[in-house]
DNA sequence: TCTGTAACTTAGTATCATAGGG
DNA sequence: CCCTATGATACTAAGTTACAGA
C-alpha cells in the first residue's frame, strides 16, 4: 500500500536507518522506482473574437493568430509600468515581429503606433466576469482543478505516493526578470511535448504524450530527482518538475542541510581563528579569501558567483563585490573602521549596511582597493570556486551557503533564549518568536515591498484597539458600580476584554515591525525547524501558531524528531 | 585544471481562497 | 450571509554547487 507523508515516527527512522545502514542507495542513486503522469500543458491559445479590435496607426487591423497571441501578452500587461520601459518595449517588439506574417512585418514597424487598449479592456472585463461567477460555476472550476491535481499532482517514488511541486508547464508570455533585466519583454515561447524530457523508471508505466505528439526523450536516470525537464528559451536554462517539499526526497535533503550546518557549529571557532590569522598572510590571494569569508560569516552574504554580463541584471554577492560597492570610513558617527556596503544582491534587492570591522580587515580592504577603478572587482584574486574549495578542506560538506544556514539557525536559537519570557502568555510568546525570526530575516536581508494596503490595515487595527479600549473603560465602570453578587461576573468580563486588547496590541506591534521584512524565506529555508518545534514544546505553544499546514507537512520530520530539549 | 552545464535551493510577488467581521 | 482583508499557495526567476568533459 501507498504511504503518504506525514508518516509515523517509527517508519521515518526505520527508513533512514535502512538507508544508511544497508546503503540501499549508493553512488548518488536517488530512487529505485518512479512513475508519474507527465506534465500538464498550458491551455491552447483561443483566438479573440473579431469584436475585439486592434489598431495600427489608427487603422483597424486583423492580426494573424500567432501575432495576435503575442499581442495579447502585451495587452494584458498594459497597465504595468514596465510596458513603458525602453528595453521591455524593444525586446518585446523584436520578438513579436518574429511571430508576424511577412505582410504584418512590413506594415507594423513602430510599436508606438500600436493600439492595444481594446484588447486590454477586454481582458479586464474578463477578469471582472470571473469574479462575478456564481457559486456553482466557481465550484465546478474547483472540482476540475481538484481532478487535475489528483491525476497529475502525484507520483509514486519507491514506496510512497508523493505530491509533485509544479506539475504544470509554464505558459507562454513575456519575460519579466527582476530589477534592471536586459531581457525583459522577450517572448517566452510555448512549450510543446516535443520539448519535454520525461524521467521515470524502466519498470514504470511511461506517461503518454498528448494525442498526435511525441516526447523529446524518455530517460531512466535514477541519479536525479526530477520527473520532467525542458529548456527555456530566454536564458537557455533547464527547467524541472520536481517533488513537493513534503516528499521524502526533499525532506531528507533538508535534514541533511541542517546537519551540515550543525557540524559547522562544532568547528566554527577554529575556522574563525584561521581566517583571522589569514588576514596577515603574505599572499594576497589568501588575504582576500579570508576577508571575504569574514563577510560571509559576519554578514551572511551569499557566495557571489560570476555572471555573464548583459545576460542578467547586474547583481553581486560577496566574491563578486566591486570597489564601487563599498565605502571605507576610518571614522563614522563615533565608530572606527566602518565599511559602508551598498549593492544589489539576489533578485536586485538592495543591501545597505554600515559595519564596524577590525582594523586589520579595514587595512586589507584599503589594500585591495588600491589603484583600482570603481568597476573593478574588490576580490580580484578570488572566485567562489576557490573559496568553496578552501572551505571543503576545512570541513566535509562546507560551502559558503552553509554559513548562512548556520548563522540564521544559531541566531534564532539565541534570540529565542533571550526574548522568551516564561511569565508571558501565548500571544506575547509568539511575538517574541516573530521577533527572533525577524532578527534572522534582517541578518539575511530578506526584504519585501511594503504591502499596498499597509497604511490602511494599520489604521483599521488601530481603530479596533481604540474601540477595545473604550469597551474596557465601560466594563471597568460597570465593575465598580456593580453589586456584590455581580462583581465576579463583571470582573471576568473586564479580564476577557483586557486580554483581547493585549492581543490586538501585540498584533499591531508585530505588523508594524514587519512592514518591510519578509519572514517566510528564512522560516522555510534557513531555520532548523527542530529549534522551533523544541521551543513550542518547551513553552506550550501549539505548533500550529508557528507553522501553517503546508509548513507542518514540509517539516514533518522535525516535528516528529525534536523534543523540548533539542539543541541546534 | 578549467569551463560550461545540470541539478537543486532560495527568493519575492501575483493570485487565490477563506476566515472572520459587519 | 456577504464581503473584504489576510494568509496561503502558485509561480517562476535567480541564486549556489556539483559534476562532466575538454
Amino acid at each position: 500500500h501507498l504511504v503518504c507523508w506525514p508518516w509515523p515516527l517509527s517508519e521515518l527512522f526505520s527508513f533512514f536507518a535502512y538507508r544508511w545502514e544497508e546503503e540501499r542507495y549508493t553512488d548518488g542513486v536517488k530512487w529505485k522506482f518512479l512513475e508519474h503522469k507527465g506534465p500538464v500543458f498550458a491551455p491552447p491559445y483561443e483566438p479573440l473574437s473579431s469584436k475585439v479590435k486592434f489598431y495600427y496607426d489608427g487603422k483597424l487591423l486583423k492580426l494573424s493568430p500567432k501575432a495576435e497571441e503575442v499581442a495579447t501578452f502585451f495587452a494584458k500587461m498594459l497597465d504595468h509600468e514596465y510596458t513603458t520601459k525602453g528595453i521591455f518595449r524593444k525586446n518585446f517588439f523584436k520578438d513579436w515581429r518574429k511571430e508576424m506574417t511577412s505582410e504584418e512585418k512590413a506594415l507594423i514597424t513602430d510599436l508606438n503606433k500600436c493600439n492595444f487598449t481594446e484588447m486590454a479592456e477586454y481582458f479586464k472585463a474578463q477578469s471582472e466576469a470571473r469574479k462575478q461567477m456564481t457559486k456553482e460555476e466557481k465550484q465546478k472550476i474547483k472540482e476540475e482543478n481538484e481532478r487535475t491535481l489528483q491525476e497529475y499532482g502525484f507520483c509514486i517514488m519507491d514506496n510512497h505516493k508523493e505530491r509533485i511541486a509544479n506539475f504544470r508547464i509554464e505558459p507562454p508570455g513575456l519575460f519579466r526578470g527582476r530589477g534592471d533585466h536586459p531581457k525583459m519583454g522577450m517572448l517566452k515561447r510555448r512549450i510543446q511535448p516535443e520539448d519535454i524530457i520525461i524521467n521515470c523508471s524502466k519498470d514504470s508505466k511511461v506517461p503518454e504524450p498528448p494525442a498526435g505528439h511525441k516526447w523529446k526523450e524518455v530517460r531512466h536516470d535514477n541519479k536525479v530527482t526530477w520527473l520532467v525537464s525542458w529548456t527555456e528559451n530566454i536564458q537557455g536554462s533547464i527547467k524541472y518538475i520536481m517533488l513537493n517539499p513534503s516528499s521524502r526526497i526533499k525532506g531528507e535533503k533538508d535534514w541533511q542541510k541542517y546537519e551540515t550546518a550543525r557540524s559547522l557549529k562544532k568547528c566554527v571557532d577554529r575556522i574563525r581563528n584561521q581566517y583571522k590569522e589569514d588576514w596577515k598572510s603574505k599572499e594576497m590571494k589568501i588575504r582576500q579569501r579570508a576577508v571575504a569569508l569574514y563577510f560571509i560569516d559576519k554578514l551572511a552574504l551569499r557566495a557571489g558567483n560570476e555572471k555573464e554580463e548583459g545576460e542578467t541584471a547586474d547583481t553581486v554577492g560577496c566574491c563578486s563585490l566591486r570597489v564601487e560597492h563599498i565605502k571605507l570610513h576610518p571614522e563614522l558617527d563615533g565608530q572606527e573602521f566602518v565599511v559602508e556596503f551598498d549593492f544589489l544582491g539576489k533578485d536586485s534587492i538592495r543591501y545597505y549596511n554600515k559595519v564596524p570591522v577590525e582594523k586589520r580587515v579595514f587595512k586589507n580592504l584599503q589594500l585591495f582597493m588600491e589603484n583600482k577603478q570603481p568597476e573593478d572587482d574588490l576580490f580580484d584574486r578570488l572566485t567562489t570556486l576557490i573559496l568553496n574549495k578552501h572551505l571543503q578542506e576545512l570541513m566535509d560538506g562546507l560551502t559558503a551557503k552553509v554559513f548562512r544556514t548556520y548563522n540564521a539557525s544559531i541566531t534564532l536559537q539565541q534570540q529565542l533564549k533571550e526574548l522568551t519570557n516564561p511569565e508571558e502568555n501565548v500571544p506575547a510568546k509568539i511575538l517574541s518568536y516573530n521577533r527572533a525570526n525577524r532578527a534572522v530575516a534582517i541578518l539575511c536581508n530578506h526584504q519585501r515591498a511594503p504591502p499596498k494596503t499597509f497604511e490602511k490595515s494599520m489604521q483599521n487595527l488601530q481603530a479596533k484597539i481604540d474601540a477595545k479600549k473604550d469597551q474596557l473603560t465601560d466594563a471597568r465602570r460597570e465593575l465598580k458600580s456593580a453589586k456584590a453578587d455581580a462583581k465576579v461576573r463583571k470582573d471576568e468580563k473586564s479580564k476577557k476584554i483586557e486580554e483581547q486588547l493585549m492581543k490586538l496590541e501585540v498584533q499591531a506591534t508585530d505588523r508594524e515591525e514587519n512592514k518591510q521584512i519578509a519572514l517566510g524565506t528564512s522560516k522555510l529555508n534557513y531555520l532548523d525547524p527542530r529549534i522551533s518545534v523544541a521551543w513550542c514544546k518547551k513553552w506550550g505553544v501549539p505548533i500550529e501558531k508557528i507553522y501553517n499546514k503546508t509548513q507542518r507537512e514540509k517539516f514533518a520530520w522535525a516535528i516528529d524528531m525534536a523534543d523540548k530539549d533539542y539543541e541546534f
